[in-house]
DNA sequence: CAAACCAATCTGGTTAACCAGTTTAGAAAT
DNA sequence: ATTTCTAAACTGGTTAACCAGATTGGTTTG
């Protein structure tokens, strides 16, 4: 048997051949939630792949909740219906790499909710850790050095009083994309920075006296050069 | 050696020290953006657990997009500073299982943005995948069956129509969750299903005549049932 | 005839051995 | 002294063997 190492890219598609081989075998089977899925090394034999292969591809449907392992026992379909399964695969296999556009996008999306929710429902210790950010990021441009990741944590620190923990993990998400594609377009100059401090403050200073409206129209000031990039080029 | 199966939270719990001890080596060895790390073989007999833990720690904090493994060559720092890397780690360990209400909250977030986008830039195809949802979901309802993923596939159908590849892994993220637990607590009853209806077609129709306001408006009238169960229980 | 039991089998998870590129250190050549 | 070359060591990824709990079908027992 000749190995050869494959390719992130090539991996993926027999990670997505095999997706699609389940949701086909789930139809033809007429499984249904709850049902158990035939065993890891019996796929791997009829779909003429690695254990491993099926392995990683069950993890990413279970990452989508639409299968659910146990140990000891089998692979079962979750409680969610074979329609919305095939939807869902479908949609999971034609999902495309998230271009930057769409990433700001959506960070400002969730930024402008995040700082509403923020200031209706920080906590005291919320506000203690975004003041320790803004002052990690005031220094820094202060001493005129580049800013980027304290900046992000400013950020992240709102996500995280917004008490809202799905939006809390989006943000995590999409950040370290963020923050390397920032650095590498220098989509923040010096300027920009020095700006952004009273900005940074601006926006604390709304969610510590619990104005949410006036916390989203900061944000949305501080976000001008986002809009720029996104609408103007 | 002994050996005894353990609990996911059990599993968990092993990953986020393995996760803190890499962090905490980071910061001692001082490593930067592009530095390698240590083998797995190393860390794993470093920190006293498998290989295979110290693995899927790895592609944890590869999945956040802060560490990036090169086959046959080594894991290495991201392009992402001490500061920010230390930062999200401490937000990735303190992550807490999203709440149904953190969900929904997000959802109706992203979809009264992604209906508008989808008025902006929906195409022919877009539109035909609409059609074929709304379809099905009438069809469900009208005979009287459940018909929850029927619905939330229309609602996937304008994620992917909204050309934000982010918003649409993001609500396919989140479907699975709201359809269980859609289904458990029956939040939709027989009589709000047929008036979904007619609220998708409004939809439907402002997004086909690119009208992203008045989709907005369509969509929210659709989620009013959301809202109370946010805000009135 | 039904219930209790038990051992063979099957399960997902884990470990250890192996693979083939990559890196590196030191010898050889200039 | 510097560069070139080469082979051994090291890398993340992959495979195959192993683990112990769950399942199951047939047998035994009341």
């Amino acid at each position: 048997m000749k190995l050869e190492v494959l390719t992130k890219s090539e991996n993926l598609e027999i990670q997505y051949g095999i997706i699609s081989q389940i949701r086909d075998l789930i139809n033809y089977k007429n499984l249904e939630p709850g049902d158990k899925l035939p065993s890891e090394r019996m796929l791997s034999e009829k779909f003429g792949v690695s254990r491993s292969s099926v392995r990683e591809a069950i993890q990413k449907l279970e990452f989508y909740g639409l299968l659910k392992s146990k140990p000891q026992s089998g692979t079962f379909v979750a409680d969610i219906g074979q329609i919305a399964l095939n939807g869902m695969i479908d949609d999971i296999l034609r999902l495309e790499e998230p271009d930057f556009k769409s990433l700001v996008e959506t960070r400002i999306l969730l930024e402008l909710k995040t700082c509403r929710l923020a200031a209706k429902r920080r906590t005291d210790q919320d506000l203690l850790q975004m003041e320790e950010a803004l002052k990690a990021y005031e220094e820094k441009v202060l001493n005129g050095e580049d800013a980027v990741q304290e900046d992000l944590l400013f950020h992240l620190a709102i996500a995280r009083a917004s008490g809202n923990s799905t939006m809390n993990t989006f943000m995590l998400i999409i950040t370290p994309e963020i923050i390397t594609n920032f650095e590498k377009y220098h989509v923040c100059d010096k300027n920009q920075a020095f700006l952004g401090i009273q900005e940074h403050k601006d926006i604390y200073e709304a969610i510590k006296a619990q104005k949410p409206q006036l916390a989203k129209e900061k944000m949305k000031k501080h976000f001008r050069v986002l809009y720029q990039y996104l609408y103007n080029k």
